[in-house]
DNA sequence: GTGGTCACG
DNA sequence: ACGTACGTGACCACT
C-alpha cells in the first residue's frame, strides 16, 4: 500500500519553535530555531519512505467552518516576533525540497489534512497525519493514522483506532461528540457549561452519540438535566465547529503530492544559507540514498557531509544476544581507549574506530536475550577501568544503574547532560533523542553519544565554559553520585516520636476550627477556607489570587487579631505541613539500610545551584524551633559524628567582590555584623545606635539587593509604604556606589551579550531582556543582577565539594560528604577522623590550597578567589540539629 | 495537570 | 502603563 505523509505545518512549526528555545540564527540574523526543529522532524518522517508528502498551512482571514462562531481560537497566542519570519522561509524551503505545500483560502490546515486523507483513502493510499493538534484524532480510520507530537517535538505517538481506544476510550467520531459536550478552552469551543470529561464520557457510553445524549436529556436527573436542556444549542454549534471539513475545495489531489527523495538535493543550498548545516548533511544523505535506490539500513548510518568536523560514522554493527557473545566482546573493548555507552532498551557501546556493539537486554521466545545483571557483571572490568574513558549521556544515572549490581564506573570523560546544561541552563534536554534533535544529530544510541561529545565539546570551548566543565562540573558527577549512595542516616523512631507528638494537637486544632466556624470544612482547602473566613465570618479579604481569595500566611497574619479562628488555622497549617511533608513523607523514603538517599540534580537550576529531590533534603525546617527538632532525626552513622560547615553571607561577599564596592568590601574586611553595618549606613546613625528594627530592615535591603531590588518587593517584604522602601534603596545605593554601578552594568552587559555570567564562566541566557512586556523585561533585569551573584556562590561551593571529596579520598578517610544545602556542607565521619576531616572541610571551603589536588582544580580556584575574606562556621554533633 | 501554599538557601 | 523581590521541591485540593 502506498503511503502519504500529511503534515500540519502551522502546528509543527509552533511546536518546534517552543521546543527549541535556543537563540539560533542564520548568518544574516534571521532566527532559525523553529526551522531547525521542523527539518529534524521532517528528516525522521522522510526516513519512513513515504510515496507522497504534503504540508498544509492555515490561511488567515477567518474560515467558513467558524463563521458562525468568531471567537473560535480567539484565545490563541499571537505568532511570536521571532517565529514569524520563519514561516515563509519554511514554505520556500519545502518547495525547494520538492515537498508539496498547500494552503486554502478560508480553510484551516486540519481541513486540508482531512480532505486529502479522504481522497487518499478513496484511492487506496494510506495516510499518516502528523500534527500537534489533538483535533486531528477524529480523522483516524483503518487507513489513516495520526501521529501526535508530545512534549516539544521530541516524542511522538502514532494512534490508530485501537491506540485511540486504549488512550482515550473513544472511537474517532466520538472525539467530536466529546468536545461538543465538554468544550475545549484552548480552541474556545464552549461545549455545555458544567460538563467535564467524566460526565461527557458517561453520557456518550449511555446514549451513543451527541444527538442520542440530547434526545435523552429528559432521562437524566436534576442539575444535569437542566444543563443538558439549556446547552442543546451550544452543543450543536460546538459539534459543528469541532468537526473537521473533509470536503474542502482544495485544488490538489494525492498525485500532486508525489515525493521523490532524489529531489531533496535542490533544497540544500537554501538550508546552508539558513545555517541548517547538520540537517542539510542528513538531507544530502537521504537524497543520495534516494538516487541510488539503495535500501536504507537501520543500523548503518549514511556518512554525514564533511563540514568543519568529521562526524561520527558507524563502520560495523555487531549484535550480541548470548553469554558467549559477551565473553568475546570483553577483550575487544578492553583494548579501547575511549568508548561511548548508552543504555535504553538495549546497551550500546560505540568505539572510536567506528564499531558499534548492541547488547540486547530484553529477549524473546526465539532469542533468550540477556539479563542486565549478567551484562553489567561481564563488562565490569571495562566499566571499572579508569584508563578506558567513557562518554555517556547521563553518567550519574548510569553509575546508579550499575551500582544496583555492585559494578562501579571509572573514567567518565564526558557527560552530555552536564555539557548541555552548561550550554543551555534554561531548558536542558531530558533525553538523548531530544538532545539529538536540538543539536541536529541524526543518529541514535551510543554513536549519537559519541557524535554529541564532539559537538558539545567544541561548543563548550567556543563559549569559554570548558574550564568550568572539566574543572568542576564533570568531576562533580562522581561526587554527587557518591553522596547519593552514601545517604543520610535516619533515626526513624525519633522521627515517629516527633510526629506522634503532633497528632493530638492537630486533632485539637481541627475541632477548634470547626467550632469557631460553626461547621466542618477542609481547613487545607484554600477555597473552602476562604469561604469560611471571608464570606461566613465576614473577615476583610486582603488580596486575591487567580482563583479567589488569598489565604496565605501574610493574609492570615494580618487577620490574626480579628477572630480566634485565624490563629487556629495558622497553627493547623504549620503542624500539618511539618507532619505530612517532613515526617510522614520522610518516613516513607527510608530505605532498608536505615538511610535516606536523595537525588541530587546537577542540571535543573538556571543559576548553577544543585537541587535535591525525592526527597528534597535541602528544605528541612530550621527557622522555627518546632520545625528544627526534625533535624534530631538526621543523625551520624554508628561510631560517627556529623561535621557541618556553612558559609557566612557568601552571596553578599560575592557581590562585594564582583562590584568592587568600597563600603561593602570594608565591612567584610573589618569582620563585623554586615546587616548592622548596612543599617548604620542606610539610617545614617553610628553603629552603636542601630536598633533591632533597623537591623532587620537592613537585612531585607541586603537580600533585596542580591535579588535585583525593586521598591515594591522591598515594601512588600517589610510591610512599609513604597516611598519608604524607595528611600531605603536610595540611601543604600548612595552609600554603596560600587553596587549601584555594578547593577547598572549587569543589566547593560546582559542586554549587550544576551546572557549573564558568573566568575567561573557559567552562563544564563536572558531572552526576557528583549521582551516588549514590561513585567517580563523587568524580570530579566533582576535576573541579570541576581544570577551572577547566586551562580558564582554556586561555583564556589561546588569547587569546595570537589576539593573535600578528593582530599578525603586521597587521604584514605572513611569520612563521606552526605549533603549540600547551597551554602552548607555536611560530612558523616568516624569519631577518630573528626578533627582532621573538619580541618579539611574548612580549608576546602575557604579556598586554602589542598595538598595533591588536580591542576584544573587549582586553575578554577584562581578564578574564584575573592577580594574579601570567606568565612565558614564549622560545627559537629550527633545529629543535624546539633551541628549549629 | 495546575494552582496555592510553604519548607529551605 | 505595567505590577514583582532570586533560586528550588513537595503536598494538598481541585478540575
Amino acid at each position: 500500500m502506498k503511503k502519504l505523509i500529511a503534515i500540519d505545518g502551522n502546528s509543527l512549526i509552533f511546536r518546534a519553535y517552543y521546543a527549541i528555545q535556543t537563540a539560533m540564527t542564520s548568518r544574516d540574523g534571521t532566527p532559525t530555531n523553529a526551522l531547525h526543529g521542523f527539518t529534524a522532524m521532517l528528516i525522521k518522517l522522510i526516513e519512513q519512505k513515504p510515496d507522497y508528502m504534503l504540508v498544509a498551512f492555515d490561511m488567515h482571514g477567518g474560515t467558513f467552518r467558524h463563521d458562525t462562531y468568531p471567537e473560535y481560537k480567539a484565545g490563541r497566542k499571537e505568532t511570536p516576533e521571532d517565529l514569524r519570519p520563519q514561516i515563509p522561509a519554511l514554505k520556500e524551503l519545502l518547495e525547494k525540497l520538492g515537498i508539496k505545500v498547500c494552503e486554502c483560502f478560508r480553510y484551516e490546515a486540519d481541513d486540508i489534512l482531512g480532505t486529502i486523507s479522504k481522497k487518499a483513502s478513496e484511492q487506496g493510499v494510506f495516510t499518516l497525519i502528523v500534527t500537534g493538534d489533538r483535533d486531528a484524532l477524529q480523522l483516524i480510520s483503518p487507513d489513516t493514522h495520526v501521529m501526535l507530537t508530545k512534549k516539544g517535538i521530541t516524542e511522538t505517538v502514532e494512534y490508530d483506532e485501537a491506540g485511540l481506544m486504549e488512550a482515550y476510550g473513544l472511537t474517532p467520531r466520538h472525539m467530536i461528540d466529546l468536545k461538543a459536550l465538554m468544550g475545549d478552552s484552548s480552541d474556545n469551543i464552549p461545549g455545555i457549561k458544567g460538563i467535564g470529561e467524566k460526565t461527557a464520557k458517561g453520557l456518550l457510553d449511555k446514549y451513543g452519540d451527541l444527538e442520542g445524549v440530547l434526545a435523552n436529556a429528559g432521562n437524566e436527573k436534576g442539575a444535569l438535566q437542566k444543563k443538558l436542556l439549556e446547552g442543546v444549542d451550544s452543543a450543536r454549534m460546538s459539534y459543528k465547529i469541532g468537526t473537521i471539513d473533509r470536503d474542502a475545495p482544495i485544488d490538489i489531489g494525492v498525485e500532486d503530492c508525489v515525493f521523490d527523495p532524489a529531489k531533496l538535493e535542490n533544497g540544500i543550498p537554501l538550508m546552508l544559507r539558513l545555517g541548517l548545516k547538520s540537517n542539510s548533511a542528513r538531507i544530502k544523505a537521504l537524497a543520495d540514498a534516494g538516487k541510488s535506490g539503495m535500501e536504507k539500513h537501520s543500523h548503518k548510518e549514511p556518512e554525514p557531509e564533511k563540514t568543519e568536523r568529521a562526524g561520527v560514522s558507524v563502520a560495523v554493527t555487531h549484535e550480541i544476544g548470548t553469554e558467549e557473545g559477551l565473553k568475546k566482546l570483553l577483550p575487544i573493548i578492553m583494548k579501547e581507549k575511549l568508548i561511548a555507552v548508552h543504555a535504553d532498551e538495549s546497551l550500546s557501546i560505540f568505539t572510536e574506530p567506528g564499531e558499534l556493539f548492541i547488547i540486547k537486554t530484553g529477549g524473546t521466545l526465539l532469542e533468550p536475550g540477556l539479563d542486565p545483571e549478567d551484562i553489567y557483571r561481564a563488562l565490569a572490568p571495562v566499566f571499572g577501568n579508569a584508563d578506558i574513558k567513557k562518554v555517556l549521556f547521563d553518567g550519574k544515572s548510569f553509575m546508579t544503574e550499575l551500582a544496583r549490581y555492585g559494578v562501579g564506573l571509572e573514567g567518565l570523560a564526558f557527560d552530555l547532560t552536564v555539557a548541555d546544561y552548561l550550554l543551555n541552563a534554561i531548558n536542558p534536554a531530558k533525553d538523548l533523542v531530544s538532545l539529538c534533535e536540538t543539536a541536529g544529530v541524526a543518529l541514535s544510541g551510543a554513536p549519537a553519544v559519541m557524535e554529541l561529545y564532539g559537538l558539545l565539546g567544541g561548543q563548550l570551548k567556543e563559549k569559554g565554559a570548558d574550564t568550568l566543565y572539566y574543572g568542576v562540573e564533570l568531576p562533580l558527577v562522581k561526587v554527587l553520585f557518591d553522596m547519593e549512595q552514601a545517604g543520610f542516616a535516619i533515626d526513624a523512631e525519633e522521627l515517629k516520636r516527633i510526629g506522634d507528638g503532633m497528632t493530638g494537637r492537630i486533632a485539637e486544632l481541627e475541632k477548634e476550627a470547626y467550632e469557631l466556624a460553626g461547621r466542618q470544612f477542609n481547613i487545607l482547602s484554600p477555597k473552602q477556607l476562604g469561604t469560611v473566613l471571608f464570606d461566613e465570618l465576614g473577615l476583610p479579604p486582603q488580596k486575591k489570587t487567580k482563583t479567589g481569595y488569598s489565604t496565605d500566611s501574610d493574609v492570615l497574619e494580618s487577620l490574626a487579631g480579628m477572630n480566634p479562628i485565624v490563629n487556629t488555622v495558622i497553627e493547623y497549617r504549620f503542624l500539618t505541613k511539618l507532619k505530612s511533608t517532613f515526617i510522614d513523607a520522610m518516613l516513607r523514603k527510608i530505605t532498608p539500610d536505615g538511610r535516606i538517599h536523595t537525588t541530587l540534580n546537577q542540571n535543573v537550576t538556571a543559576t548553577g545551584r544543585i537541587s535535591s529531590a525525592e526527597p528534597n533534603l535541602q528544605n528541612i525546617p530550621v527557622r522555627t524551633e518546632q520545625g528544627r527538632r526534625i533535624r534530631k532525626a538526621f543523625i551520624a552513622s554508628p561510631g560517627c559524628v556529623l561535621v557541618g560547615a556553612d558559609y557566612s553571607q557568601i552571596e553578599l561577599r560575592v557581590l562585594a567582590h564582583m562590584s568592587g564596592d568600597e563600603t561593602l568590601t570594608a565591612a567584610f574586611r573589618s569582620g563585623g555584623d554586615i546587616h548592622a553595618q548596612t543599617a548604620a549606613e542606610v539610617f545614617g546613625v553610628p553603629r552603636e545606635e542601630v536598633t533591632k528594627e533597623m537591623r532587620s530592615a537592613a537585612k531585607a535591603v541586603n537580600f533585596g539587593i542580591v535579588y535585583g531590588i525593586s521598591e515594591f518587593g522591598l515594601a512588600n517584604q517589610l510591610g512599609i509604604p513604597r516611598w519608604k522602601a524607595g528611600e531605603y534603596i536610595k540611601k543604600y545605593l548612595a552609600r554603596c556606589t560600587g553596587v549601584r554601578d555594578y547593577m547598572k552594568e549587569a543589566v547593560a552587559k546582559g542586554k549587550e551579550n544576551g546572557y549573564a555570567v558568573t566568575l567561573a564562566g557559567r552562563r544564563r541566557d536572558l531572552p526576557e531582556l528583549k521582551s516588549g512586556n514590561f513585567n517580563t523585561r523587568s524580570f530579566g533585569e533582576r535576573v541579570a543582577m541576581n544570577m551572577p551573584v547566586q551562580g558564582s556562590a554556586a561555583d564556589i561551593i561546588k569547587l569546595a565539594m570537589l576539593r573535600v571529596h578528593d582530599a578525603l579520598q586521597r587521604g584514605g578517610f572513611k569520612a563521606k560528604l552526605v549533603l549540600q544545602i547551597h551554602d552548607e556542607l555536611i560530612i558523616d565521619c568516624p569519631v577518630e577522623e573528626k578533627d582532621a576531616a573538619a580541618k579539611l572541610l574548612r580549608d576546602s571551603m575557604l579556598g586554602v590550597p589542598v595538598e595533591g589536588e588536580a591542576p584544573e582544580t587549582t586553575k578554577i580556584g584562581e578564578m574564584l578567589k575573592l577580594t574579601v575574606p570567606l568565612v565558614a562556621d564549622v560545627a559537629e554533633g550527633h545529629s543535624w540539629f546539633d551541628t549549629k
